[in-house]
RNA sequence: GCCGGGAUGGCGGAACUGGUAGACGCGCCGGACUCAAAAUCCGGUUCUGGCGACAGAGUGUGGGUUCGAUUCCCUCUCCCGGCACCA
C-alpha cells in the first residue's frame, strides 16, 4: 500500500471498476415477473442538468446528495436505478449563438460532452446507458405525439397571451430580457403585446393537483405549502354589473369602428369575480385592464384617456413589476349599473388590473380592500363602509386616514339593503343566492393558478406539429410523420425567430390536401421537456412509444432531488403532465415523485458593469478583487486580457450562467480529488440550507481523506489483525478497547440514521471524523486492540463510502478484502457494543446548569434524584432552602428548583 | 408587493421530540519535529471579570409561555428562493 494518498490514481481505478463490472447498469426484471414497483427498487433521480458549458457547485451539491443515497441504497439491497441526461433545449444556447456565432445545437452538444466527462470525473453511480438529451429528435418526438393527444382532447387549446414585445429588434423577450422595463439588447422600453398561443388546460386539474398534496408525505411541507398557496383556490360568487347606456352607446360605436376589439358589443355586462361579496353594496367604483373592451372604447373618443392605455401597455408582464409599481387609474366616464340598487358606478381604467386574468376586471370596494381603499384616496372616490367589524370599534374612522386591518375583517353588513345586518357567510349566501335569482351572479370557485401557455417564438425548442394551410386552415401533423426535426444548422441574430426565414422548414404540403403550406414556427416551452424526461429514462431506446411497460416497474421516482427553485412551476408541471398521461392511459400513476428533497441553493458574490451602450455585463468573483479605499469598498476585476475595470458590487445571489458567478469544480478536483470536492459539499452545510459559498475548509476535508488514508496504511503495515469474535473474543476487551468499539457501532448507527432518515450528511461525516479522532488517540497495539481497531476503520471506511466511494473502495482492499466495497451490504451496528453501565446526568438548579453526576445507566428516579441532592456543587447553591421541586429527565438531567 | 424559507463564536455549522449551547471542520494562538520552511503531531480558542477555583452574560430585535426556550407563540429587522418566457 502506498503511504502516501494519490487521489488520480485511487480515483482513476474505483472508476475503472465500477466501470468494467457495470455497477451502476439497472436490470429490470424479467418481463412479466413485475406488475409495478417491485418492492426492492429503488429510482433515485437528480434533476438533470441544463447543459450551461460546465458544471457548477449546485450541481455539484445537487448530484451528490443523490450519488450518496444511489450507494446507501444500493448497500441496502435495493434495485437501484440513478439515470442522467440533459436539459438541452432552452435561450442560454441562442444567447451564445449570436455571442460567439455558433449554432446553439453544436454549442449544446459540445457542452454536454465535456459536462458528462466532469460528472464522470466526480464518480457518480450513473447508469449511462439510459442517457439521452431533450434536443434529441427520438425524445421530442414524443413531446409533439402527446401535443397532438393534448390537443385531440381539447387539453391543449389556442387563445390570445400577453407576451414582452422589443418594439426595435421586432421580437419577443423572455422575462430574463427585460432589465428595468427595457430590451436587454436594445435598451428600447418594452410593451406588452397580445398573440396567439397555445395553452395547456392545467386548471381543469387544479381540484386534484391541490388535493393531492396532503397524500404527498414524502414531500417537505415548505414545497407542499407553497404549491398550495400557487394553485390558491378561493371560493366566492361571480357578479355580473349591467352596462349602463352610455357603456353600451360607447361599446356599439367602437364595434362600428372596429376600435373596441372582438369582444366589443357582445358583453351586456361587465363580470368580476369577487371572495366578498358580502360588500356588494360597498362597490363605488369598477376597475378595468388597459386591453378591456370598454377601456378601448372610452379610450377611442378621449386622447388624454388613450395616452393612459398606451402607457399601461408599457413595462413587462412580470408579476413581481406589476405588484410594485405605482397604482394609477384613469375614469372612463362611462358606467355599469349595480346589480340590485341599479345605481350607476363609474368605470376605471387601472394599470394593476390584468387582462386574462380572471374577467380582467375588478369591483372596487374601498372601504373594505387595501388596494381599492388606496386607489379611492388617490383619486378622489367615495369610501362606502358596508360591514361593521365584529368586535370592533363603534366609530367609522374610514374618511381620513390610513388604511387600518380591521378594515378588512368580516363582520356584521351595514347599509345593505335587505341584506343589513348579516354575518359574513350569511351576506354572502344571501346575496349569491339573489344574484342568482336575477341572473346576475352565481357561486363560483376561482383558481390562481393559470392556465400553461407552451407557444414559445423561439428557435431552440421542440416545434409545435402543426402546419397552416390556406386552404384547410390550422392543420395536426399526422403521426406518421413525427418527429417534426428541427434543423440544427441555424443561428439566430436576435432579430425574431430564424425559422421564419428558413424555407426548407418553413415550406411545407398540408398534410390534408397536399397543397402549399406553412409551417408552425413556434417551439414548446422548455418545461414541457422537463415535464416527463423521468418516465423516458425507464425507456430511452423505444421508437415505437412514448413509455413501455418498463414504465410501471420503475416509477414513481422514489426520491428526487433538486433545488428548491424549483418547487412550485417544474414540479407542477411535471405532476400535470403525468395525470393527463395517467387519463390518457399512458401510465398507471397519479404522481411521479414519491419523495422530494430540495438542496439549498449555493450562492456567491454577484459583480457586473454596465457600459454606456449595450448589455450589462457580469464578472466572475475569481475574477474580481475586494480593494479597501478609505472605509468604503471598490471592486476590480480582472479581464482575460489583463486590463481592470471597476465594477459594481450586486450582493448574493444563486450560481449561474447568466450572473457569471459559478464556481467550476474541476479546479478543486484537479488540485485535490473528485473525493475531497464530494466530501466537502456534503460537510460545509446541511443540504437542505442555503449556502454561500467558500472553498476555505476544503483544504480540512482533504486532510481528514489524508489523515484516514495514513491511518488505514499504519493499521495494515504492522501485518494481518485478529478477527474480533474469532481470534479475539467480543466479551474478553478491557474497558477502552471497548469503548473504542461502541464509538465505531455508535457512528455506524448514526449514519446509517443521518444518510437513510435525516439526509443530513454533513452530521454524518462530522461523526465520522470523531471515529477517526477516537482511533488516532486509541494507542494499544495488542492483538485485542488491533482487532477492535481493524473493526473500527472498516467501519468508518463503510459509512464514509456513499460520500467518498473512491478512496473508500481503495481502503476496503487493503483492509484485507477481496470484495468490491460498492456491492457490500450495509451492515447492522452490534447491541452488545452498544450498551453503557454509566452515564453522565447533567444536574441544574434554577434551570442552570450546576454539576454532573455519574449513575448508574438503569438508575431508577429515587437514586438520580438523590444523588442530584447529595452533590456538593449543588447543596451550595441549594444553600439551607428545600427544594420545592425536583424534575427528573430520565438519563438526561436533574433540575432542582428552589 | 405577494408566497415560502433562513439568521447560533472570527468563519461554515452541531444541538433530531422543550432538557449540558457551540459537536465536527476552518481560521487564529502556543508548543513539538526541522538548519529552515512546508507537511505532520500535541495543546488552547464564545464574550466579560478573575492568577485561579469560579462567577456573570450569551443563539438577529423586542416581548410572551415554561421548572427549563436555539427549539413553541407574537412583533420587528435583514438575507435568500419563487412570482408563470432563466432553467
Amino acid at each position: 500500500m502506498d503511504e502516501r494518498y494519490e487521489p488520480a490514481a485511487v480515483e482513476r481505478a474505483a472508476q475503472r471498476h465500477w466501470a468494467d463490472h457495470r455497477s451502476f447498469a439497472a436490470r429490470e426484471p424479467a418481463p412479466g415477473a413485475a406488475a409495478s414497483g417491485g418492492g426492492d427498487k429503488f429510482y433515485c433521480l437528480s434533476m438533470f442538468p441544463y447543459p450551461s458549458g460546465r458544471l457548477h457547485m449546485g450541481h455539484v451539491r445537487n448530484y451528490t446528495i443523490g450519488d450518496a443515497l444511489t450507494r446507501f441504497m444500493r448497500m441496502q439491497g435495493r434495485n437501484v436505478m440513478q439515470p442522467m441526461g440533459w436539459d438541452a433545449f432552452g435561450l442560454p444556447a441562442e444567447n451564445a449563438a449570436m455571442a460567439n456565432g455558433v449554432a446553439p445545437a453544436k454549442w449544446t452538444r459540445d457542452n454536454i460532452a465535456y459536462m458528462k466527462k466532469q460528472l464522470q470525473a466526480l464518480g457518480f453511480a450513473l447508469d449511462w446507458e439510459r442517457e439521452f438529451a431533450t434536443c434529441d429528435p427520438s425524445y421530442y418526438r414524443w413531446n409533439q405525439w402527446l401535443f397532438l393527444r393534448m390537443r385531440e382532447k381539447g387539453i391543449a387549446y389556442k387563445r390570445t397571451g400577453v407576451v414582452n414585445w422589443d418594439p426595435v429588434d421586432q421580437t419577443v423577450l423572455a422575462n430574463e430580457q427585460v432589465i428595468d422595463g427595457r430590451g436587454w439588447r436594445t435598451g428600447a422600453l418594452v410593451e406588452k403585446r397580445e398573440i396567439p398561443m397555445y395553452y395547456l388546460n392545467i386548471t381543469a386539474y387544479a381540484d386534484e393537483l391541490l388535493g393531492a398534496l396532503k397524500g404527498l408525505d414524502g414531500w417537505p411541507e415548505r414545497v407542499r405549502t407553497m404549491q398550495a398557496n400557487w394553485i390558491g383556490r378561493s371560493e366566492g360568487a361571480e357578479v355580473a354589473f349591467p352596462l349602463a347606456d352610455d357603456a353600451r352607446d360607447a361599446l356599439a360605436a367602437a364595434a362600428a369602428t372596429g376600435a373596441g376589439g372582438d369582444a366589443a358589443g357582445a358583453a351586456p355586462a361587465l363580470k368580476v369575480f369577487t371572495t366578498r361579496v358580502d360588500t356588494l353594496f360597498g362597490v363605488t367604483f369598477m376597475a378595468v385592464a388597459a386591453e378591456h373592451p370598454l377601456a378601448l372604447a372610452a379610450g377611442a373618443r378621449d386622447p388624454a384617456l388613450q395616452a393612459f392605455i398606451d402607457e399601461c401597455r408599457r413595462g413587462s408582464t412580470m408579476e413581481a413589476d406589476i405588484a410594485t409599481m405605482e397604482k394609477k387609474g384613469r375614469r372612463t366616464g362611462l358606467h355599469v349599473l349595480h346589480p340590485f340598487t341599479g345605481q350607476p358606478v363609474e368605470v376605471w381604467v387601472a394599470n394593476y388590473v390584468l387582462m386574462g386574468y380572471g374577467e380582467g376586471a375588478v369591483m372596487g370596494v374601498p372601504a373594505h380592500d387595501e388596494r381599492d381603499f388606496e386607489f379611492a384616496q388617490q383619486n378622489g372616490i367615495d369610501i362606502r363602509p358596508v360591514v361593521h367589524p365584529e368586535g370592533g370599534v363603534d366609530v367609522w374612522p374610514w374618511a381620513k386616514g390610513p388604511w387600518q386591518p380591521s378594515y378588512g375583517e368580516h363582520g356584521l353588513t351595514v347599509d345593505s339593503g335587505e341584506f343589513s345586518g348579516l354575518g359574513f357567510q350569511a351576506a354572502v349566501d344571501a346575496i349569491t343566492t339573489a344574484l342568482e335569482a336575477r341572473g346576475l351572479g352565481r357561486k363560483r370557485v376561482q383558481f390562481r393558478l393559470r392556465d400553461w401557455g407552451i407557444s414559445r417564438q423561439r428557435y431552440w425548442g421542440c416545434p409545435i406539429p402543426l402546419v397552416h394551410c390556406p386552404k384547410c386552415g390550422e392543420v395536426a401533423v399526422p403521426d406518421a410523420q413525427l418527429p417534426v426535426v428541427l434543423p440544427e444548422d441555424l443561428v439566430p441574430d436576435g432579430s425574431g425567430n430564424p425559422l421564419g426565414k428558413h424555407k426548407p422548414f418553413l415550406e411545407v404540403a398540408c398534410p390534408t390536401c397536399g397543397g402549399p403550406a406553412r409551417r408552425e414556427t413556434d417551439t414548446m416551452d422548455t418545461f414541457v421537456d422537463s415535464s416527463w424526461y423521468f418516465l423516458r429514462f425507464a425507456c430511452p431506446d423505444n421508437d415505437r412509444a412514448m413509455v413501455d411497460e418498463r414504465v410501471r416497474y420503475w416509477l414513481p421516482v422514489d426520491q428526487y432531488i433538486g433545488g428548491i427553485e424549483h418547487a412550485i412551476l417544474h414540479l407542477l408541471y411535471a405532476r400535470f403532465w403525468t395525470k393527463v398521461m395517467r387519463d390518457l392511459g399512458l401510465v398507471g400513476i397519479d404522481e411521479p415523485f414519491a419523495n422530494l428533497f430540495t438542496q439549498g441553493m449555493v450562492l456567491n458574490h454577484i459583480y457586473s458593469h454596465q457600459p454606456a451602450e449595450g448589455r450589462r455585463s457580469y464578472f466572475n468573483p475569481a475574477d474580481v478583487d475586494v480593494v479597501e479605499d478609505g472605509g468604503a469598498k471598490r471592486y476590480i476585476a480582472t479581464r482575460a486580457d489583463g486590463s481592470t475595470l471597476e465594477v459594481r458590487y450586486d450582493g448574493l445571489g444563486t450560481m449561474s450562467k447568466s450572473k457569471n458567478n459559478g464556481v467550476d469544480p474541476q479546479s478543486l478536483v484537479e488540485k485535490y480529488g473528485a473525493d475531497t470536492a464530494r466530501l466537502f459539499m456534503m460537510f460545509a452545510a446541511p443540504p437542505e440550507q442555503t449556502l454561500e459559498w467558500s472553498d476555505e475548509g476544503v483544504q480540512g476535508s482533504f486532510r481528514f481523506l489524508r489523515r484516514l488514508w495514513k491511518a488505514v496504511h499504519e493499521h495494515v503495515s504492522a501485518g494481518p489483525a485478529p478477527v474480533l469474535g474469532r481470534e479475539v473474543a467480543r466479551e474478553a476487551l478491557d474497558a477502552p478497547q471497548k469503548t473504542l468499539r461502541r464509538t465505531a457501532h455508535q457512528t455506524l448507527a448514526k449514519v446509517a440514521d443521518d444518510i437513510g432518515r435525516r439526509r443530513t450528511f454533513n452530521t454524518a461525516v462530522a461523526a465520522v471524523m470523531e471515529l477517526l479522532n477516537a482511533v488516532s488517540r486509541f494507542e494499544d497495539r495488542s492483538p485485542a486492540g488491533r482487532a477492535v481497531v481493524q473493526e473500527a476503520l472498516e467501519i468508518a471506511v463503510i459509512a464514509l463510502s456513499p460520500m467518498v466511494p473512491h478512496i473508500s473502495h481503495a481502503l476496503w482492499q487493503e483492509l484485507g478484502h477481496a470484495d468490491a466495497i460498492v456491492d457490500l451490504r450495509w451492515p447492522e451496528a452490534d447491541p452488545s457494543a452498544l450498551v453503557q453501565d454509566a452515564i453522565t446526568l447533567v444536574v441544574q438548579v434554577n434551570g442552570k446548569l450546576r454539576s454532573q453526576i455519574a449513575v448508574a445507566a438503569d438508575a431508577d428516579e429515587a437514586t438520580v434524584r438523590a444523588a442530584a441532592l447529595a452533590d456538593e456543587t449543588v447543596r451550595r447553591f441549594v444553600g439551607d432552602d428545600t427544594p420545592k421541586k425536583v424534575i427528573v429527565v430520565p438519563r438526561k438531567l436533574v433540575n432542582v428548583v428552589v
